[in-house]
DNA sequence: GAAGCATTAATA
DNA sequence: ATTAATGCTTCT
């Protein structure tokens, strides 16, 4: 009997006995109400019920039984009704919830509640549903496509139908027009019918033959393989610069765990998740693979959700949340962009979808691959202790060659709209060249504040602490943390004189500054505001490729992923905010950030260089980043954290408050720190204003827990949360609870 | 004194 | 989180 079996058998013993079941409710509380069951012998542990809570009625979760209870006779209500006879998660995936809702000290309900798709969590049935399918009808059959000659968009429709029955849901997906159906049933050639949907067995056949490896990838594959044929819970950290082929890595060692008709579960990082990334699975494969995106309707996510939970799916793709699916037969879970910001969650339910993934494996006994070109420093200082596998990647495949670092110390050069003499100098070489040039700068809008040259009156937010940000384009002064936008004034706010100056400067202002200095060039912004539409990205980036353009300028969006061949020269222009600040991860984050912009640059034959400007060249954390790599940097930047005490040589926790008054915020936190105040194995640093000291009018502070040993940190927080709860000065702030804290905004 | 809005308590 | 009960202000 394997241990998940003893594990049921358990689950279905208590259950004859109990004379009360323990029903978590998606409520922020960290307990659970006991309910009078309605037939004891139905309710398994992991079953939805409803339940009569309060006023209204709600889904809860049964998480136990007990045969005593502290709740008088009176006040114990009965469950409602039962929604499912069985458990909603697999025993493995349920033992995973229980221990994110214990390490996340986050409320089991709502845990639960976050981890089931939402038509599940609306009490829908956890069962296959009738689609809608356009087929042919007899007309169709014999109508020749050269009937409809005068109608393209109906002829291919028809074309399409006529190769296969169409799901409606893929109508959008293959870009055909619910006009052309209409007109298709009008005209009775085809109409629309339920089916059920039927998944045919697969097998791990190939769609393509795999790609010749070079001798570093055939090394990986093969020490990755060796391992994987173990079957046990190991990770590997593949650590591969940009254009060393990482994919290629995954798809062949993903074929073997699909040869062994195991499951494979692919996350990316929310912008990762494109149509392109896709393809390149289905390519490969001819095995199902069910993509988890966010377009997704509930009913859509539940049938992908089904698939993957009774193995019609062989490969599930998805995003953060993608880690709570359910897998018949897992054998690997692939994180690719491991060290990604976007795979912790940054409200509610604060989870690390990558450790989970980690946990997930040890539970349930599969692999994991962790890839990126520059890994976290939690994952690096893992492989040092021997937990993770290192694989390294260091050349680029195919032709790709090596970039050139070259570092500009702003503060002996003349400034032309931040932009260094040397900068233009060199932007004049490669664009006379022919190349393409992209400039980095993580600064929408035209400038980051309007100041009045006469009294020094600055544009900030009525609702933030944050001045507003000019926006030429739009005229108007927008605040990037709330969202608040009024029109740009032409007058000072304070003294009325009309000499306002703009400072900080955004990407609407580099363009413009671009097409004075380089006029015979055409640059093009790519940023949120100049791709708001839908498809505006794909159809810029085709664009540039096509040559439109030489001169590329934007932010985060363009470092992230896309591949420009003829970008030869690559410039960060401001980031020495990212050098002082005063969040420990900041100079991490700017070398991932540096690695990956200049992974844009040198991707086909021609050699690239890459720009650094600052004002402190000396920073030895962007020395050694500059001129040793990345992999030198993780070390010194491990090796400052090891002093510092910080993590991953030690762990964190952030209590947050916010509210409308300041002192009612900090007062709550202080009560809390007065509490935790004896304990000699956490410190705790603050109560103190969090860096956004006031968004959306509501001020906001922070408590840091900081401790050597992860243990200590929670057994106090789990000692102390209860009464957290139950504080007087919490009615007056709201607060949450953040375990591993990321960010510190 | 009712209506309207904010605050507080309770959820089994 | 959600809801109802309670408290407080305001207006007729």
């Amino acid at each position: 009997m394997t241990t998940a079996d003893q594990t049921q058998q358990q689950r279905l013993d208590s259950e004859n006995t109990a004379a009360y079941v323990q029903v978590a409710v998606p409520v922020p509380m960290r307990r659970v109400f006991d309910y009078l069951p309605v037939r004891k012998a139905e309710l398994a542990i992991g079953a939805r019920v409803k339940v009569p809570f309060g006023h209204r009625r709600v889904i809860g979760y049964v998480v136990g039984h007990s045969t005593t209870t502290q709740v008088s006779a009176e006040q114990l209500k009965a469950i409602t009704a039962v929604t499912d006879a069985q458990p909603l998660w697999p025993d493995s995936l349920w033992r995973l919830l229980l221990w994110s809702a214990t390490y996340y000290q986050h409320p089991l309900g709502e845990v639960l509640a976050h981890a089931a798709p939402i038509a599940l969590r609306q009490g829908q049935a956890p069962a296959y549903q009738q689609t809608k399918q356009l087929e042919l009808t007899p007309a169709g059959e014999i109508c020749d496509l050269t009937e409809l000659k005068g109608a393209p968009q109906q002829q291919r429709l028809l074309a399409r139908v006529k190769r296969e029955p169409l799901a409606v849901s893929a109508l959008a997906a293959e870009d055909l027009r619910p006009a052309a159906v209409k007109a298709l049933k009008d005209k009775g050639l085809i109409r629309e019918t339920q089916v059920m949907p039927e998944f045919a067995a697969w097998t791990a056949s190939l769609a393509e033959e795999p790609h010749q490896l070079n001798p570093q990838q055939a090394v990986a594959v093969a020490a990755i393989n060796t391992g994987l044929a173990e079957q046990n819970a190991q990770t590997w950290l593949v650590e591969g610069v940009t254009g060393s082929g990482k994919t290629e890595v995954y798809l062949q060692i993903m074929h073997k765990v699909l040869l062994r008709g195991q499951q494979v579960l692919v996350m990316v990082p929310e912008i990762g998740l494109t149509p392109q990334t896709v393809q390149r699975f289905r390519n490969r494969f001819d095995v199902p693979v069910i993509v988890l995106h966010s377009g997704l309707s509930d009913n859509e996510r539940l049938l992908g959700w089904l698939q993957a939970r009774d193995g019609h799916a062989a490969i599930v793709l998805g995003t953060r949340s993608a880690i709570f699916t359910p897998l018949a037969n897992p054998g690997l879970i692939i994180i690719d962009e491991e060290h990604d910001a976007s795979f912790k969650q940054q409200d509610g339910f604060r989870y690390n979808a990558r450790d989970l993934a980690i946990k997930r494996a040890h539970l349930e006994n599969f692999a994991v691959v962790l890839g990126s070109a520059t890994p976290s420093l939690e994952s690096l200082a893992n492989v040092r202790a021997g937990r993770y596998q290192l694989v390294q990647l260091a050349n680029r495949a195919g032709q790709g060659q090596p970039v050139k670092n070259l570092l500009v110390d702003l503060k002996q050069q003349r400034l032309q709209q931040g932009l260094s003499e040397t900068l233009i100098a060199l932007m004049t070489k490669h664009l006379s060249a022919g190349n393409q040039v992209l400039l980095f700068l993580n600064r929408r809008g035209y400038a980051s504040a309007l100041i009045c040259h006469e009294c020094g009156w600055v544009s900030e937010c009525q609702r933030c602490h944050a001045n507003m940000t000019v926006h030429q384009q739009t005229h108007t002064l927008q605040c990037h943390h709330c969202g608040a936008q009024r029109r740009l004034p032409r007058q000072c706010g304070g003294c009325g004189s009309t000499q306002l100056i703009t400072r900080g400067l955004g990407t609407e202002q580099l363009e413009e500054t671009m097409q004075h200095l380089f006029p015979d060039y055409k640059a093009i912004r790519i940023d949120r505001d100049s791709t708001r539409r839908k498809g505006q990205l794909e159809d810029y980036l085709t664009a540039v490729n096509r040559g439109e353009y030489q001169i590329l300028l934007g932010t985060q969006m363009l470092a992230k992923g896309h591949h420009f061949p003829e970008v030869t020269l690559v410039a960060l222009l401001d980031v020495d905010g990212a050098l002082y600040s005063s969040d420990f991860r900041a100079p991490e984050r700017l070398a991932q950030l540096y690695i990956q912009v200049a992974g844009r640059a040198g991707r086909a034959a021609k050699k690239g260089t890459v720009v650094l400007q600052t004002h402190h060249p000396e920073h030895p954390l962007i020395q050694e980043l500059i001129n040793n790599g990345y992999q030198n940097f993780a070390l010194s930047a491990l090796e400052e954290r090891a002093q510092a005490m910080l993590p991953p040589y030690a762990a964190m926790a952030l209590l947050r408050a916010e509210a409308d008054d300041a002192v009612a915020a900090e007062a709550l936190l202080m009560a809390m720190a007065d509490r935790l105040q004896q304990q000699t194995d956490v410190a705790v640093i603050g109560p103190m204003p969090a860096i956004l000291a006031r968004r959306a009018g509501r001020y906001r502070f922070q408590l840091l827990l900081h401790a050597t040993e992860r243990k200590a940190l929670h057994r106090v927080l789990h000692q102390f949360l209860p009464q957290f709860e139950t504080l007087p000065e919490g009615r007056k702030a709201r607060w949450s609870l953040d375990i591993d804290p990321q960010d510190f905004s």
